[in-house]
DNA sequence: CTTGGAAAGTCAACAAGGCTGACATAATAT
DNA sequence: ATATTATGTCAGCCTTGTTGACTTTCCAAG
């Protein structure tokens, strides 16, 4: 940490730093180690992060995509197959093994559109939300503790980081999801 | 943000909390909604870290599982593949056949271990070395953006964080990372 | 010096979960 | 009536993970 001079300061600086500031003190944290540092803890972090319930589905057949899955339904339920598809950035014919894998395990209801037919509404089941909870329950617990050990301030930057990191239209998405679903 | 106690404020958070602090509000961040935030922050966020550096990959026919192992390869020159595996994560097999094809490709040099002649030390050739400045370039130029949008506060708390989401044996490794390879 | 075990490489087979392309069906919209 | 949309499905391909079995090479301890 403290030898982060070592691969040069301020290397790959010249897109538009703020104006004036405090100089070079103030961009230390912007230094090329620094930044690889940050890639790393995100690759190692996201391991972790999916650990848990990936134990849990496992002893059910599941992966990791019927995970998603399940989250994006419970956490807006009633959405269309299409909404999910963006959601998840998937195609159709890849969502479509998911669900039909959840619908014949009975954890996913799929129901006609009342409004437009063609649509169909998706909605767990209460088995479906039953896995719902133990898979979210892992991975919160996981995600609480971190947040309690690193405290409100560096909580509000974590996010503020991640947010910064997304395309604008995956951002959007994002901030939608707190509006309807939350 | 402001609506935060909708989902039931302070919702799990019966495993031992700090026992005097400030009360409710000092937990507001804890709350089972802001968690959640956090972990669809996660997921979307390692989409768009993970979307620049693959598109150049594509083009090579490589793909993210040849781009870690270039990456701690050239975090750590003359690693061992023991060493790449504990790090990686993945069975030997599996990195066999990436390692097989960036040396096939002339990415990747092997040499038998001076001191073990079982071993072998990894290193990049010159044109791996700048097929990882390109990787590295385009995911570190969205890292770097997202860190000064936020600014040096948020990305202390970013890895804060992320540091304690993971299991003590990957933080071990995360941090000597640092200062074998820095 | 022999032998046990560690490091690495390889073959085969399999599964999850992405992808594309093509096509079918039902229902809405024009 | 026709075009378009939403969904489902079949078939085939790729990457990247897995297990299991086996070999070669080499270090180290007996």
């Amino acid at each position: 940490m403290a030898e982060a001079d070592k691969t040069g300061i301020t290397a790959g600086l010249g897109q538009g730093v703020a104006p004036a500031a405090g100089g070079t003190e103030q961009l230390l944290f912007l230094t090329d180690e620094q930044v690889r540092k940050g890639i790393e803890a995100m690759f190692f972090a996201y391991r972790a992060f999916t650990a848990d319930p990936d134990r849990i589905l496992e002893s059910r057949g599941l992966g990791r995509a019927h995970h998603r899955a399940i989250h994006f339904i419970h956490r807006s339920p009633g959405t269309t197959v299409s909404n999910l598809l963006i959601t998840l950035g998937v195609t159709k014919q890849s969502l479509n093994r998911v669900l039909r894998a959840l619908i014949a395990d009975g954890l996913v209801e799929s129901r006609v559109g009342r409004h437009d037919k063609r649509e169909r509404n998706l909605t767990l089941t209460s088995q479906g939300a039953a896995l719902e909870r133990a898979l979210s329950e892992a991975q919160r617990g996981r995600m609480r503790a971190a947040y309690r050990e690193a405290g409100p301030v560096a909580v509000a930057g974590f996010r503020q980081v991640l947010e910064a990191m997304m395309d604008p239209e995956l951002r959007r998405q994002y901030q939608s999801l707190s509006e309807v679903g939350g």
